[in-house]
DNA sequence: TAGGCCATCTGGTCCT
DNA sequence: AGGACCAGATGGCCTA
């Protein structure tokens, strides 16, 4: 058991020594389309603080037409939910670099190099399973 | 100082 | 109708 335990050790001390989040192979390269509807700035003059509140009429075609109008406080309403939203998709994050393996020394890994080891380490393990 | 990463805000869309 | 999810925009912080 302890010798077993200790091989896992040195096969991931040489998984983490191989691996090279940098050389991930891109997955998926989207298409830039340029007709995003959130694509408002201070150039807009229909983008003013007083408008913030009131939903657009959205006029896109294939577009729905239905508007949607949101008060400052749904508004405040809706930010406070996507914080919590982001807050729990970080610590599922965090969860994920605990069982991910690195060194102690190493910077913290940012969320997409995460994603990325752990689909690495998946396999990895996934292989060494299917060679024993 | 440029680039990467992240938090936050926001509006659109989907789903209940 | 309203919440969840998503993606774009933006600004701050940090590092090479």
């Amino acid at each position: 058991m302890q010798m077993q335990s200790h091989l896992l050790d040195s096969t991931l001390i040489h998984f983490v020594n191989n691996v090279n989040l940098m050389h991930f192979p891109p997955v998926c390269a989207t298409e830039q389309v340029d007709d995003s509807p959130s694509s408002h700035n201070e150039s807009d003059s229909s983008w003013s603080p007083e408008h913030r509140t009131s939903a657009h009429l959205v006029t896109g075609p294939g577009r729905s037409r239905r508007r949607r109008i949101i008060t400052v406080v749904q508004r405040q309403a809706a930010n406070v939910r996507e914080r919590k939203r982001m807050f729990s998709l970080n610590e599922a994050f965090d969860a994920l670099r605990k069982k991910v393996p690195t060194f102690a020394y190493e910077k913290r890994l940012s969320r997409i190099e995460t994603l990325r080891l752990a689909i690495v380490y998946i396999s990895f393990m996934k292989d060494l399973l299917e060679n024993t």
